[in-house]
DNA sequence: CTTTTATTTGAACGTGTGTTCAGTTAACGG
DNA sequence: CCGTTAACTGAACACACGTTCAAATAAAAG
């Protein structure tokens, strides 16, 4: 047997990315085989090859679409000059996107070891400017009087482990919706970081 | 060959749960082989067998250790009535205990996929019942009018993910001592659950 | 010194791994 | 309808995996 009635490329490369992020999030990288996938697919192992270089290519571009979608859709927010509403603005576009994909958040947290050392450069070079721009916005309002943290990068690492545990605990049939969300996170961090009154 | 000149088991086997937890937590579970914790603890394979029944409860007696650790240190903090030092206790001890021991922080952290789903019901037991100590002092301080936060239950989760990412940017080394990282982080976290300037 | 016990080796078992590729069939273009 | 290209199969490769166990040596006991 050969080519597969029905068989077309664009329909088959988007189902490998998406069975492997989908298999790699739940059991992890190293445990999840190339049959693994392929079955997931309905296809054979070697099939995959048309589609990726190998494994490890495979998990990298999963994380780097990853990080560049986060960074491309950050771009769009609008932003503003009073740190308040900037940070506002970061914390919910930050839940909404999170929210929305929450196997590649996880995919992009766990296995980070598992890339190799040229690969997790670039993941991580890309995680660092995203929450630089978490921390930017902190420093800003110390500056300008509007916040009240001593160490803001700090309260950066802070803010984005509240965010990131989030992910852990949150399920779409949940107590809360996303509305909730916003407003209880909102409330929480803008206390954490002495926010004055106003916005 | 056989059994090698010096070799005792009250040596070797902590050496296997020593390798076991440092690759684990290095590598990942899945990454590691049998063969390779066996060459760090300078022995063959086989002989590994004399101190675990098999990889997964290998896995399962570091993380359970870990948490009946953590618990029972837990329980000699001095417990007090009054919210505000509860929770400064809490925190402090948290950090304390978790900086000490990062890599079995860290393997409770990544590891829980890896483990049996029974395994894993007992581990996800310990570890809420060290997280919902935190939220009943939480929710113990709202009671009393001590804390403002509307959810206790968001609040602990804020407060348990703030600690969390404290694992992964701390360093030894680094700029800030534990000393400070207590100051840190009992500032942004009395003024995140709305701490009342008295306790 | 002899016997017993503790500890490890080293080989083997069956299975699974990532990856390659010649061969085969489906879809497409002229 | 034919030739070309796209897509996939299925077998194979060399190697690694977790685990078992008889045989062998060291340490401890008598």
């Amino acid at each position: 047997m050969a080519r597969t009635s029905g068989s077309t490329a664009s329909e088959t490369g988007p189902k490998v990315a998406q069975a492997a992020l989908r298999l790699f999030a739940q059991y992890g990288y190293a445990a999840v085989s190339m049959r693994q996938i392929a079955q997931d697919v309905g296809v054979q192992a070697g099939a995959l090859y048309n589609y990726v270089p190998d494994k490890q290519t495979l998990l990298f571009g999963l994380l780097r679409d990853h990080m560049t979608d986060l960074l491309a859709a950050r771009k769009l927010c609008i932003q503003s000059d009073d740190p308040g509403q900037a940070l506002l603005t970061f914390v919910t576009f930050h839940i909404d996107f999170h929210l929305a994909r929450p196997e590649a958040v996880f995919l992009s947290y766990m296995e980070l070891r598992n890339l190799t050392a040229e690969n997790f450069a670039v993941i991580e070079g890309l995680r660092k400017s995203y929450e630089r721009e978490l921390e930017a916005i902190i420093a800003a309002g110390c500056d300008q009087g509007y916040f009240d943290v001593r160490d803001a990068k700090i309260a950066a690492f802070a803010v984005i482990g509240m965010l990131k545990e989030l992910q852990t605990w949150y399920r779409a049939e949940g107590r809360l919706d996303a509305k909730e969300i916003h407003a209880l996170y909102w409330e929480m961090i803008a206390k954490m970081v002495g926010m004055a009154r106003s916005a």
